[in-house]
DNA sequence: CAGTGAGCGAGCTTCCGCTTGACTT
């Protein structure tokens, strides 16, 4: 029997509580959220002021009937969960589900886990509010309306399995809108000029400066270098400006997501797994957060930490506000434990991330960096344009001793090197001038990172979300994160050198993407349905629309199922009004005439993705059907790509008396032969020119593979029992079932009493989750 | 587990936010 029972939300947080608490208190965690609205009939009784059916999710029965037996028998009940609307919602649905006993039962909260907060907590003690939990209700309730009403206008309208939602969905919308961007995008050609000076009389000084204009013709840019072959270069102005830089604040999940994948290249989920296991090792603070604020004992130690290390000049104290919308900072900023820990034990990615924990939450407490930046002008003789230098110098490294962030923009070249010392006055002589064409840039793609940043300055979803959100797009097949080659582009480049200029041809690779998001044909074509019919919910200022009512709600200044009922018949008459309307979305595009037939090639979306059709459905012969290629898209595909895609299959004659065909499937090029699939070499097989008797050779090699697969068949009571050598080396198959083979055994010498052991021994393999 | 693209119908999919496992062919 226990006197107090503390409930949190984390079963980490539990443990370090139960400490500073000691004897006489129980802490136990509720692992989040126990209980949703049901799946049946939306949750929702629509009809009675959306009263929400509640259901105790599957998987929190078990620790649903733990607390319940412990809650019985305590003689207090503290709730202490998160102090924001979710945590509220918590402890009510908690309060409710273990039917506590009001007097019994008491709502605490705290921002930090140091032993002065929960004290200071349990000492001052407040009942659920109400109103809070009536904002959380809306939310939920506004989401499954808004979710379950959506999803299935799709699948009727586009495809079936696809969703749609208040979060997701605008994500999808920032993805294609850049992408449309970026295929309107006409870059634009300057010419930028640079020359190497030497100082004119002694020693020679490597003093790179740039032109202040760039020219937007070759003539012009050749012109210019014609006037500098005999002008004279003269130093005009040396002028010194001081500046200063200023630590970032500490983490937050978003800035962690952004800075690990800056940095190392963590996808946003790795970043909050790895986090997740330091946190649960206890060496950081929770990392699901939106607050940059740190606790007095954390600045505190900081400051030790630093005063120790660097020096009393390199401390400043430094405390943050959050100012990111919507943020309910509910917690910490994401830090260190212990700041005097600067390394931890873990393995190579866990160090990393720690690491990087630990000096950014140093540097947020230490001074801002003293630099000077220092601009040397070039004077050009009988011309208005100048020639500038620049350079900057670290006066004081102050925080940059531990920390620099990075940015996401490309590397400039040139500008900020070392600058040699050089007066005013000075006649200087050029080594060489290039002009260079220089194209603008593309407004960037969206890495995993940069997209969680955009949701979070819109101030949609929260820390918790980010990272299944990015998955869910990419589940539903909205999005692709890939890598894509870039493109070659010719540029010109005239160089001044020895009193003569030259002229060259260059190229350059533009456009090469790495680990970015894509927007498919799916999700471009349910993007431009759902602006059609449903601009209200894609609007960028939806959710912080909705965020002011949750706030009235929180207030107690509106009733929450008015709010919710003033969203819903709008809502819901677009909904009826969009199945109303025949037919279905495909994104079909005419992109001009077959010149063999006269008849329309089309492109659009079919029953198993994109596709190209030669004809009409109307038409009386049947149309020719191609499914595009993964790189290829509806919007962007070309009547002469298109017409490629109907030379496959191709026949590439007899083999055995059978015919064998060329084509590309879902996994890749391939040869059929006697409803036998052979796929074609990567790299070395094309099957637009395959011939004949390479495709026999495949086969043949395949036969080969095929029969050294089989070790071994014995008889089972439920069929054959199989020892396959696989890609991942030799395995039993029996019953539809893939078993592994346990060290140490020699393959060949298996028995079956030998197989029936493995099998009988081998661990019940879970039933395979739906979908992917 | 690759080829298809007509049509029917049954039964399914789906949201956002809190948490952590238990998986890793």
């Amino acid at each position: 029997m226990v006197e107090n029972l503390v409930i949190v939300e984390s079963p980490a947080k539990a443990k370090t509580i139960e400490k500073f608490l000691g004897k006489g208190y129980l802490v136990t965690s509720s692992f989040g959220h126990i209980r949703d609205l049901s799946k049946k009939d939306f949750g929702i009784d629509i009809a009675n002021n959306y009263t929400p059916n509640y259901e105790i999710s599957p998987d929190k029965k078990k620790v649903v009937t733990e607390l319940k037996k412990i809650a019985k028998e305590a003689q207090m009940v503290w709730l202490a969960s998160d102090e924001d609307r979710e945590g509220e919602a918590i402890a009510w649905h908690l309060s409710e589900v273990l039917q506590l006993d009001l007097k019994k039962t008491k709502r605490i909260v705290f921002h930090e886990i140091t032993k002065e907060a929960i004290l200071h907590a349990i000492e001052t003690p407040r009942q659920i509010d109400y109103n809070l939990v009536n904002a959380q209700q809306a939310r939920r309730v506004l989401d499954r309306l808004v979710g379950f009403e959506l999803s299935p206008v799709l699948w009727k309208k586009v495809k079936p399995s696809l969703s749609a939602g208040r979060v997701q969905s605008v994500a999808v919308r920032l993805l294609v809108e850049r992408e449309r961007e970026i295929m309107n995008f006409v870059p634009q050609s300057a010419f930028r000029v640079l020359s190497q000076f030497n100082k004119a009389d002694t020693n020679p000084v490597d003093l790179k400066a740039e032109l202040n204009t760039r020219f937007v013709t070759a003539n012009e840019a050749e012109s210019f270098l014609n006037h500098c072959k005999q002008a004279a270069f003269t130093v005009s102005d040396i002028s010194k400006k001081p500046t200063k830089r200023t630590p970032a604040p500490p983490f937050t999940t978003s800035t962690l997501q952004q800075e690990a994948s800056r940095k190392f290249g963590f996808s946003v989920s790795q970043t909050m797994t790895l986090a997740q296991h330091l946190y649960e090792a206890g060496k950081i603070t929770y990392m699901r957060t939106d607050s940059v604020n740190l606790s007095d004992a954390a600045i505190e130690s900081a400051a030790t930490e630093i005063t120790s290390e660097f020096g009393e000049k390199y401390l400043k104290t430094r405390r943050y506000k959050t100012k990111s919308k919507g943020a309910q900072e509910a917690h910490e900023a994401i830090r260190p434990t212990y700041m005097n820990k600067s390394t931890i034990p873990g393995n190579a990615n866990e160090k990393k991330l720690y690491e990087l924990i630990w000096k950014r939450t140093l540097a947020s407490q230490m001074s801002d960096a003293e630099l000077e930046k220092t601009t040397i002008t070039i004077d050009i003789e009988n011309s208005k344009h100048k020639f500038l230098a620049q350079g900057e110098m670290i006066k004081f490294d102050g925080f940059l001793k531990v920390y620099i962030e990075s940015t996401d923009d490309e590397e400039e070249d040139g500008g900020k090197s070392l600058l040699p010392i050089i007066n005013a006055g000075q006649k200087l002589g050029y080594q060489s001038i290039s002009a260079t064409q220089k194209f603008t840039l593309n407004p960037p793609r969206y890495t995993e990172a940069s997209l969680v940043r955009k949701l979070e300055e819109l101030g949609i979803g929260r820390p918790s979300t980010y990272a299944p959100t990015i998955s869910t797009i990419q589940n539903r097949g909205y999005v692709i994160k890939e890598d894509r080659a870039g493109k070659e582009r010719g540029y010109l480049q005239f160089t001044l050198k020895d009193n003569k200029i030259t002229k060259a041809d260059k190229t350059e690779v533009f456009g090469t993407e790495k680990s970015k998001l894509f927007p498919t044909d799916i999700g471009m074509v349910v993007n431009d349905y759902l602006l059609e019919h449903f601009p209200n919910i894609l609007d960028f200022n939806f959710t912080a629309d909705v965020e002011k009512q949750f706030d009235d709600i929180a207030e107690g200044d509106m009733v929450w199922h008015k709010m919710i009922d003033e969203f819903y018949h709008p809502f819901h008459n677009r909904i009826e009004g969009a199945l109303e309307i025949v037919g279905r979305k495909s994104g079909e595009r005419n992109i001009g005439n077959d010149p063999k037939t006269g008849k329309p090639v089309i492109v659009k979306i079919g029953r198993y993705g994109p596709m190209a059709q030669i004809g009409d459905n109307e038409d009386d012969e049947k149309p020719q059907y191609a499914a595009l290629r993964r790189d290829q898209h509806i919007e962007t595909i070309t009547l002469e790509e298109a017409l490629e895609l109907f030379k496959l299959p191709r026949d590439l004659g007899l083999f055995e008396t059978k015919k064998v065909v060329a084509a590309i499937g879902r996994f890749g090029p391939y040869v059929r032969h006697d409803n036998k699939f052979y796929s074609l070499k990567k790299g070395i097989d094309d099957p637009y020119t395959v011939e004949l008797d390479r495709a026999i050779e495949l086969i043949q090699e395949k036969r080969v593979s095929d029969e050294n697969k089989n070790i071994a068949v014995f008889q089972g009571t439920d069929g054959d029992i199989q020892i396959l050598n696989g890609r991942f080396g030799p395995y039993i198959v029996y019953n539809k079932q893939n078993y592994r083979i346990p060290k140490g055994k020699e393959v060949k010498e298996l028995t079956l009493d030998d197989c029936l052991e493995i099998i009988k021994n081998s661990p019940e393999k879970p039933p395979r989750k739906k979908g992917k």
